[in-house]
DNA sequence: TTAGTGACTGTAG
DNA sequence: GCTACAGCCACTA
């Protein structure tokens, strides 16, 4: 099954809302459990729509392959990503999860 | 409608 | 081992 269009955007929503406090998940992840690894880049961008259309989706418990904070910058506060990281068990130390593999969860798995 | 851009990833040098 | 480039697809202007 191919998801295409707002479908696409609506699956990743699902996808991180699913995702439990304490745990992370990758753009590829998401994008993979999609059947589109290449579009790791929408995914991305669906979660800055997240934040323009006031939905409710933990984003930021999304972050890059390497376990970065690259998106950061798009929430309120530069610092807000990694405060609320944090604070649901989440080590977090220069804008980089620590043991990145420990808290990743796959979205696929939930499915 | 066309063109540009984006919170990434994988391959090549 | 690290840096650079290209590809991916949908949204916004």
């Amino acid at each position: 099954m191919k998801y295409s269009g707002k479908d696409f955007y609506n699956k990743v929503f699902e996808l991180v809302k699913k995702i439990p406090a304490g745990k992370v998940t990758t753009y590829g992840a998401i994008a993979e459990c999609l059947g589109s690894k290449s579009s790791a880049r929408m995914v991305g961008w669906a979660l800055n729509s997240t934040k323009r259309k006031d939905a409710n989706v933990p984003a930021h418990r999304v972050v890059n392959r390497n376990g970065m904070l690259t998106g950061k910058n798009h929430f309120d506060g530069i610092n807000m990503m990694e405060e609320l990281l944090v604070s649901e068990g989440v080590k977090v130390e220069k804008n980089k999860i620590v043991n990145f593999s420990d808290f990743l969860w796959n979205p696929c798995s939930n499915k």
